[in-house]
DNA sequence: TCAATAATGTGACAAATGTCATAGAAACAT
DNA sequence: ATGTTTCTATGACATTTGTCACATTATTGA
């Protein structure tokens, strides 16, 4: 009998999926949460074989928990379900060592189907996650750039951004000017929209 | 015995809760969509007793499937079953007749009492629903505003905006100050990040 | 019908934004 | 060891943005 942990914060979604695994006879959900700082502090207290782990939800983030989980050395193998391919996701589950990585574009039953292979000793990434990775702009901001269009979302100006990350009006701004060149764009809000329709925030 | 409806985009959860709606000894569910425009032609052609709708859905939004339920007759009830709380969606679900409005945010035990009041006549709308729309921000802008801060949302320039709606570059900086001291903002952003947290646009 | 609000416009001004040239130091890759 | 990229900064400039005062015409709620 396989022990599965689930952490999913929309109520929905969460007891649907933990009903289901239920009656599965092979598996076992031995606990759900719709925050990570609960998942996290279950999982360490209860080891179960497998954790799917969402991983927008409050307090800590599904992938903020698999890294937890790989650097305390749990046992538990880890499944990623997420609605989003985002490049930056992606990269942070690949150095958390999870095992899973699937999309909530998938039905049930590949979810059940990826349990078996991750106990398996497999590493399952949804085939549409890889696809969407490699076809994704490669996101051309250097850290400090990227630092800056953070800043540019919350709505600051220039002055403000400067005082954030300390630097001088001037070099904020010269920081925008190459984003927007960059991104081939003329002002600060198409600069966003290119940045988040390539998912590089 | 009952026929369901099923139109929910997210693979994952519409698997999961056909498969656990068919489990309930008086419901049946007769088909399942993951677009809004393949869901009508079959709500139209099935006439199942209740229609489960997500709003947010490719082609047609469950609220565009909903209307067209109410226009056409259809003695079909709907339920909206959807993330979000916002006042525009309340507002259209209201006008389309629906039965029952519920938030992902609740347990599958709730969908299912949720069907079996609406079955019994009642209309239903998810309380957290109500109050999150009581709570939230009226919106203080006028109609051409909106259209100006919608423009505003695509990244265009008051030149550009101008063109699009057909004003003058003065008339829609204007319009732009407006928005911003309904706003207490100072900027674009600003404005867009207050617009979007109240649901606005 | 009357007052308030909305829609539209102009002109003028201060402040913010974006561009460009230029340059030194640090970090990094080959 | 050397060349490239990144990080940081300044000054000058043109353009855009946002504010304000003012004015005319619909529209509309009481």
């Amino acid at each position: 009998m396989t022990t599965i942990y689930l952490a999913e914060d929309q109520e929905m979604l969460n007891t649907a999926l933990a009903t289901l695994l239920g009656l599965e006879d092979d598996l076992n959900v031995i606990g759900t949460a719709t925050d990570g700082q609960t998942a996290l502090s279950e999982i360490i207290q209860k080891k179960p074989q497998i954790a799917i782990l969402d991983i927008e939800m409050p307090k800590l983030s599904g992938l903020d928990v698999a890294e937890q989980i790989n650097l305390l050395n749990i046992p538990t193998k880890v499944i990623i379900l997420t609605t989003f391919a985002r490049a930056i996701y992606f990269e942070q589950a690949v150095k958390a060592n999870v095992n899973g990585y699937l999309l909530k574009d998938n039905p049930t039953d590949q979810l059940v189907k990826t349990i078996h292979e991750v106990l398996d000793g497999q590493t399952i990434f949804s085939p549409e996650l890889v696809t969407t990775i490699i076809s994704a702009e490669k996101n051309p901001l250097t850290k400090r750039e990227l630092e800056v269009l953070k800043e540019i979302k919350t709505g600051k100006n220039s002055k403000e951004i400067a005082k954030s990350v300390f630097l001088s009006d001037g070099t904020v701004r010269n920081y925008i000017s190459s984003i927007l060149s960059k991104t081939g764009t003329s002002s600060r809000i198409e600069a966003l929209n290119i940045a988040e329709k390539n998912k590089w925030i």
